[in-house]
DNA sequence: TTGTAGGCGTTATCAA
DNA sequence: TTGATAACGCCTACAA
């Protein structure tokens, strides 16, 4: 392994006056400086990170770290981080994560790592915020969950407001005159945003005149084409009046909408489906899905915006909401 | 920050013994294993790697470049080598990069920060390996694109046929009576994949009578839905007389049917579409996408094991063929 | 403009 | 079973 010594020796010079040419700066004389950028080139020396961020504690990266590998919002997300990050001088550091795992022991891992000036969460449980986020001490923002009940000095949040949206696409099946809905969604004991989601229901049920009795309505399903299917098989096994469906994610609806089929239902005429994200993949399934939209790209320019406030103007953490939207998409129909 | 030397101090043992119970050595008292134990769960500590890496020159860690953080292909593959490696000693490095960027140059750079044990590249540009690839030493597996022709001694690869795999496709849809078949792929230019799925098509013609003639037959695309929509549109617009299509992708493909019905076109009655990956969407799609089923879960399975046979039984680099499967689907009709 | 020396947090060696 | 001490590769005062 090549190291700054051996540029050291084999340039001539010495490894403090190496170490300048490799950070760029300006205090080395131009002889210096294309001596020993022939050599580093020659022996295509690349300084060892470790021991850099070893000393210098700071990294100029921002870390990411998202939950769900397979969640196409997140990955859209991440695209649009990446693209604006990229054009500033720091450094992109993604770290996925299973959609159950610890994301709060994972970002004191990052920070000690790659020691990050800020962390942006995609997904996140309150719960492992409330046990290990006192221990991380870099500006973060929680992206698709809210944070304001947490208090913490050094956490914003960028969300959308899931009960709202959730009453938003109960609404729109309640307008086509359907009151048999079924649910289908994540554990609401795990997930806080499927449990937000899960309020927002209820609420609508409500405002209906009717109760959402758990038992029936509501099937749980990971957030995947397959356990989507699974789910709707059992979903209508136990509830077979219904005629609506509000899917937690497109995945889910996509994946419901599989089985429904395959049970020779028609989506709209026999069954509506209401997804919810608002991926690309919404407007090109067939029928056109109808969801409510994340804006993912506000989503994530005002998560990085929100960051950067925090990092290099120390403001105080922000709680905002994203506003959603409702895509009529086809596969509603009137009861 | 809280460093093993706090940790020292608190427990009053030495650095030396507070390393020792950190890495679960047993040449620790009892006693001396279990304060400290304490102590460190107190302060929440967590060893800095940097350190840890610097000094050990070794991380029992493997690297993953993967190529298009929207490929569902490589999704899958990547969850399937997380759950492999997961119940290993190893740690899993996963680095996205864009579909275009120079992954060897990344690979070099990961080496350096990482010191992974070995890589898995999943996708990979033949031009950047023979300019660069010669500067990494560890071993390497290039999933999904074969590596045979290059002859580097740490470079295995495992892939699809994919002059094979796309003759494949055309084949059923010749079978079915198209004569008139446009194709949608990636730059044949810059993109390996899309090349050697294009000299199949070449060849699939060449068998039935026909020459594939290029500037009508095919349209360029990225490997994304609006991309292939808008290039459906083109080829539509100089290949009237059409009547079916291979989409070198899942996604191509879907892009493609949206801009098809858009237009007023029944898939498979007026076009028959085909597309490339067999990714879970394609079986949830409406219709269900004919396609060429990649088995991503022998791909990761094959593509581990040879790279641990490489690390750890010093083996030669092998070049491996997985089958691939056709997918019948029900976007393909007879004309 | 350049070089010397000390330190970042950890592990490994060797002696006690 | 423990502890002192020397690395690991790099950066940065400080000195020249």
């Amino acid at each position: 392994m090549v190291t700054i010594k051996d540029i050291a020796r084999e340039s001539g010079y010495s490894v403090s006056t190496v170490s300048r040419v490799l950070n760029h700066r300006n205090d080395v004389s131009p002889d210096a400086k294309k001596k020993i950028e022939e050599v580093v080139a020659l022996y295509n020396f690349v300084p060892n990170n470790n021991a850099k961020h070893l000393k210098q504690n700071n990294s100029k990266s921002i870390g990411v770290l998202v939950k769900g590998i397979s969640n196409m919002l997140f990955a859209s997300i991440v695209e649009e981080i990446q693209q604006m990050i990229g054009k500033t001088e720091y450094t992109l550091v993604v770290s996925y994560l299973d959609e159950d795992a610890d994301e709060v022991e994972e970002a004191e891992r990052l920070c000690r790592e790659r020691k990050p000036l800020g962390l942006l969460f995609l997904g996140g449980n309150p719960d492992y915020f409330k046990k290990g986020f006192s221990h991380v001490d870099v500006p973060c923002v929680l992206v698709t969950n809210r944070a304001n009940d947490m208090e913490f000095a050094n956490l914003s949040s960028v969300a959308t407001d899931d009960i709202a949206a959730a009453k938003c696409a109960m609404e729109a099946l309640f307008a086509a005159g359907h009151r048999d809905i079924g649910i289908l969604g994540g554990d609401i004991e795990k997930s806080y945003t499927s449990h937000q989601r899960y309020i927002g229901c209820r609420q609508s049920f409500k405002e209906h005149g009717l109760s959402l009795k758990q038992e029936t309505c509501y099937e749980k399903a990971r957030f995947s084409y397959d356990s989507a299917y699974r789910a709707m098989q059992r979903l209508l096994k136990k509830y077979p009046q219904l005629t609506a469906i509000f899917a937690m994610s497109d995945v889910m609806a996509i994946g419901a909408i599989r089985a429904l089929r395959d049970m020779n239902y028609r989506i709209p005429e026999d069954i509506s489906v209401i997804g919810f994200d608002g991926t690309a993949l919404a407007e090109y399934y067939n029928p056109k899905l109808a969801t409510i939209k994340q804006q993912y790209r506000t989503l994530a320019t005002r998560s990085v915006e929100i960051l950067f406030g925090q990092i290099e103007l120390k403001k105080d953490p922000i709680h905002e909401i994203v506003p959603f939207e409702f895509v009529s998409g086809e596969s509603i129909g009137n009861i």
